[in-house]
RNA sequence: GGGCUCAUAGCUCAGUUGGUUAGAGCACGCGCUUGAUAAGCGCGGGGUCGAUGGUUCAAGUCCAUCUGGGCCCA
């Protein structure tokens, strides 16, 4: 029937082809091509729960003797999992999942970080709304309620990813005994001596005489007095410093806060800036010179009053101008910060009432003085004049309303007008911080404060010595690591740990009606072995004898009942800081301390690698991790930042992401940038439609691997490896030469996933799939596994490397494409979706012996240079229609004579064919230095096609099915 | 403004101690296949290596300055 030379239509015979068709070993498998990753992972996640996935792998390596402890660092309890947190997440995830397949015990308890003031101003305001009256008790069991509903949520969100942890024994920062544990690690810190109490300048609600915080302070126009004041500068400072004496001299200085003039202690001036000393007649001034003419223009005076010096503003430094009424020097110092914006360029400086101004109080050995009570009146301190005592500084609604300044301010107005002080005055309109509940300005007032002194008992010096140590082994990932924390921890200055909120773990200290505080590291331990017990909100609740009931006193401490509980809580830095403490230390979950590494943002240097740092080298003088890696911030597609919210339509969450593409192509994006510096990632509006958007590349490669994965699985239905397998030694070399490739492959991924640089695992996998097994070997191995019988010998060896390489590849990328190779696992072990077991409970690969194979790579890898040639050489005929498919092509190589070509030729001449997928191939040799090639159709060359094998051959011969060629005929054969 | 850091094809990454015409995968374009088929194969186009200046026989690679990002401070 089959005409010589005509290419066999099998639309003209459907029933001969289709039963040929069915003699042919066609792929069969269960594995869907579509992943349908979004709807299907949701049965897969259930799945792990129903099995206790996360228990049965801890239960594997129980008996381990290697433990790989990666302590979790708590995300905040507030909101959806943002993509960010989900990347940090799933990094986590990704290394666990690998070391437990290396054979490490990996306990890893999650953890949350819940209190602090943005949940506490959330719930607040809600309450506010409902214009409800509450107590720190009540405010607090809200956020606590609030915290509790967000990790129900945000557990789900990481689950959904794919994540495993031990999430019956996660930490709460708001569990009883883990701020228990943080009450500790601050009585760590007093014990040393290293708590001492002092004050800071805080923004302050005059009316609910509180401490604000910048998220609570609402900025609103405002008119100020605006006023310029004389300090004048006695004759014998002008002289010492060698400045004109003659005329009365004053530094003049100008604020929009009289009422803090009381409070000055300084002038700043700026040391590089130029300060005039004008002569306006009766007297001179000292004022930044670029401000002299605005400065005359506020006091009416000609803008050519003479200059009669001009000098550096480090030249003034030390100069003691007096304070304008009260009998103390105002000493000129020098700040950076100072400007010839506006003002006259000398800094009013008053280190209680301004952040600057403290900064440069520290600096300069200066008091932290404030004379403004919680009342926002001034206080009789003795050192006030008695007629300023009792004023406010408040301006009420009213006093707002009829645009008047405060009582203080007016007083204060009058005293610099009585003694001549007043060089000019102004209203002046500006935009100023209020009270988001009261809607008053605000006043900026130090108040007693905690504080941690890092340099007591040796302490700074012992963390950097921590720093160093593990910087010796490597431990700061990447390398700049170190040098980022070692700044961070050497600049900062004593830690301020004391917050004027209710939802946090209160501070352990008493006051008596004097004031005096009380805080001991014993009592300290004695309560929150109480509060252990009966949850912090005793302390909000009960009186001090109560709390102080049956707890031992020290020394020189009053009786319980004339004592006052604190009512500051910790800085939350503190709670997060101490959860190696509260978990690790505790050994929580088959955890032990110190962690074996902290993998964060790289915004944590600051953050909780060093709050943890210093918990911990106080409490144990030790850092509480071997080493510490960091990743950088998800950006957008134009590398910019994405956390500003209101950028796009839908918010970038864990869960919007997640929802459209599947967490295993969001888990195979994370793996494929270098996540130490930024991550890019496209936006779920504009580029969810573009081809070539980032998360759309990664798609595709990710459907890549999946039909990589499932052309094994589906080539392999049946294959049994104990039945069929070949041994190494008799592989094919095409086989062989895949099992080195796989090798390799192996190796440099294991190298990959021990430096944590999964991009490279993503780049190798994804080059593995797409061009050593895609392009190259499962292409040409169609033939073998379609068409040989299943006797065959080769179709068997293929299979053989096939098997091997499956379960090689899939436990690879386990870690990464966690649901993915856990269905494909499943299929392969059971045929079906799901099985009893998991990939994630095998261990990691490990390459046969022999498979590293690198004379079969040498050979294998100069055919295939071989083949490049040939489909160069082939695509002329198909571009003119002469051929299809490779197949229908005759090649003629025409090799250098007696060269390594011919040699390489000649010894592969049978597999030749095979392996360039074309129908026939002849050898011949030539004079020239390279090989030349030249294909033609095979119709052309007299050949015939196979209607079951689709090869060209001399001759067809007949079967029971029809007619085709030899080889098929023996496949057929029963 | 300061500290740390990044910049190679449309995208994600390689580029060893400076040494041939700077590579890969994906995306894109043009074909093929229809026995991996919402798949697979082939071929092809595409980069003044952020900019400028310098060191050198030779610079993507070393140095300086600048521009533009990111994190943390101020």
């Amino acid at each position: 029937m089959t005409l010589p030379g005509a290419i066999l239509p099998s639309a003209a015979f459907p029933g001969m082809a289709q039963d040929l068709k069915d003699t042919l070993q066609l792929p069969r498998t269960g594995f869907p091509m579509r992943a349908t990753l979004a709807q299907r992972e949701p049965g897969r996640v259930a799945h792990w729960e129903r099995l206790g996935l996360y228990r049965q792998i801890q239960e594997r390596r129980r008996e381990a003797t290697r433990a790989f402890v990666l302590h979790d660092g708590p995300p905040f309890t507030n909101g959806d999992v943002h993509i960010g947190t989900a990347l940090n997440k799933v990094l986590k995830d990704t290394l666990n999942r690998y070391k437990s397949m290396r054979g490490f015990r990996t306990p890893f308890v999650p953890g949350w970080d819940c209190h602090g003031l943005p949940i506490e101003q959330k719930v607040s305001r809600e309450l506010q709304a409902q214009q409800q009256v509450f107590s720190a008790a009540q405010l607090r069991a809200k956020c606590d309620a609030f915290a509790e509903g967000w990790i129900t949520i945000q557990t789900r969100q990481f689950k959904r990813l794919g994540v495993l942890a031990d999430w019956e024994n996660q930490y709460k920062t708001k569990d009883p005994a883990f701020e228990a544990d943080i009450i500790r690690s601050f009585a760590a810190f007093v014990e040393r001596g290293l708590v001492y109490r002092s004050k800071k300048p805080v923004f302050w609600s005059i009316p609910f005489e509180t401490a604000l915080a910048e998220a609570e302070i609402e900025y609103r126009d405002h008119v100020s007095p605006s006023i310029w004041v004389r300090f004048p500068v006695p004759a014998a400072e002008a002289t010492r410093l060698n400045l004109p004496s003659q005329a009365p001299l004053a530094v003049l200085i100008w604020t929009t806060t009289p009422w803090t003039i009381p409070a000055n202690l300084a002038v700043a001036v700026h040391p590089e800036v130029d300060y005039s000393v004008a002569d306006l007649g009766k007297e001179r001034i000292i004022v930044a010179a670029a401000l002299l003419p605005a400065v005359l223009a506020a006091a009416g005076f000609a803008a050519n009053a003479p200059v009669l010096r001009t000098v550096k503003g480090a030249a003034l430094a030390g100069l003691a101008p007096r304070h304008p009424f009260l009998d103390r020097p105002s000493p000129v110092v020098l700040a950076d910060y100072v400007t010839t914006d506006s003002g006259t360029g000398c800094v009013h400086t008053a280190p209680g009432h301004g952040a600057e101004d403290y900064v440069t109080g520290l600096r300069s050995g200066l008091e932290i003085y404030c004379p403004v009570g919680n009342d926002g009146r001034y206080l009789n301190d003795g050192r006030l004049p008695a007629d300023l005592v009792g004023l406010s500084t408040l301006e009420s609604p009213e006093d707002l309303a009829a645009k008047r300044t405060s009582p203080a301010n007016i007083a204060i107005l009058k005293k610099l007008d009585a003694a001549g002080a007043l060089f000019a005055k102004a209203r002046y309109n500006h935009s100023y911080p209020h009270c988001w509940r009261s809607k008053t300005p605000i006043v900026f007032r130090a108040v007693d404060q905690w504080f941690i002194s890092l340099d007591r008992d040796g302490r700074r010096a012992a963390a950097l010595r921590e720093i160093g140590r593990i910087a010796g082994t490597e431990g700061w990932i990447p390398r700049h690591g170190e040098t980022r924390i070692r700044a961070a921890v050497e600049a900062r200055p004593d830690w301020c740990v004391s917050r004027q909120r209710s939802w946090g773990v209160p501070i352990p200290a008493f006051f008596d009606s004097a004031g005096h505080a009380f805080l001991d590291a014993g009592v300290a331990r004695a309560i929150a072995a109480k509060l252990e017990d009966r949850g912090s909100n005793f302390w909000f609740e009960a009186s001090s004898a109560e709390i102080l009931d049956r707890i031992p006193l020290p020394a020189g401490w009053p009786a319980a009942t004339e004592l006052q509980r604190g009512s500051d809580t910790l800085d939350v830095w503190i709670d997060s800081g101490s959860s190696h403490a509260a978990t690790l230390r505790r050994g929580i979950g088959g955890t032990q301390w110190p962690a074996d590494l902290y993998l964060e943002g790289s915004d944590q240097h600051r953050g909780w690698f060093q709050s943890s740092l210093w918990t911990s080298v106080a409490a144990y003088d030790a850092a509480p991790y071997r080493a510490v890696l960091t990743h950088g911030f998800i950006v957008g597609k134009d590398g910019k930042k994405i956390s500003k919210s209101g950028q796009y339509e839908k918010p970038p969450t864990s869960d919007n992401y997640v929802g459209h593409y599947g967490a295993d192509v969001i888990r195979w994006w994370i793996a494929s940038q270098d996540f130490r510096e930024d991550i890019r990632v496209s936006d779920l509006d504009h580029d969810f439609k573009n081809p070539s958007s980032i998360l759309n590349v990664v798609a595709e490669s990710y459907r890549l691997v999946r039909n990589t994965l499932r052309y094994q699985l589906s080539n392999l239905f049946d294959f049994d490896p104990a039945r069929d397998a070949v041994p190494h030694k008799r592989l094919d070399l095409i086989d062989r030469w895949a099992l080195h490739q796989m090798a390799v492959l192996l190796r440099d991924c294991t190298a990959a996933y021990d430096a944590c640089e999964f991009h490279r695992v993503y780049q190798l996998c994804n080059q593995f799939c797409a061009v050593t097994l895609s392009a190259v070997y499962h292409d040409l191995l169609k033939d073998r596994l379609y068409t040989h019988g299943t006797r065959s010998v080769l179709r068997r060896s293929s299979q053989t490397a096939l098997h091997s390489i499956f379960h090689t590849l899939v436990r690879l990328l386990a870690p990464v494409l966690t649901f993915t190779c856990d269905e494909a696992w499943s299929f392969a072990t059971t045929g079906k979706e799901y099985a009893d077991g998991s990939v994630h409970l095998e261990d990691w690969p490990a390459a046969g012996a022999g498979w590293l194979d690198p004379a079969a790579d040498a050979e294998v890898s100069a055919l295939l240079r071989i083949r490049a040639q040939v489909n160069e050489t082939l695509e002329p005929l198909r571009a003119a229609g002469r051929i299809g498919k490779s197949l229908d092509a005759a090649v003629t190589l025409r090799a250098p004579r007696g060269g390594e070509i011919a040699a390489l030729l000649t010894r592969h001449r049978g597999a030749l064919a095979e392996l360039l997928i074309v129908s026939h191939v002849e050898l011949t040799s030539g004079e020239g230095e390279t090989l030349a090639v030249e294909a033609r159709p095979c119709a052309e060359a007299g050949l015939v096609r196979c209607p079951r094998c689709w090869r060209w051959v001399p001759a067809l011969v007949p079967t029971p099915r029809g007619e085709t060629c030899p080889r098929c005929a023996e496949a057929l054969a029963p």
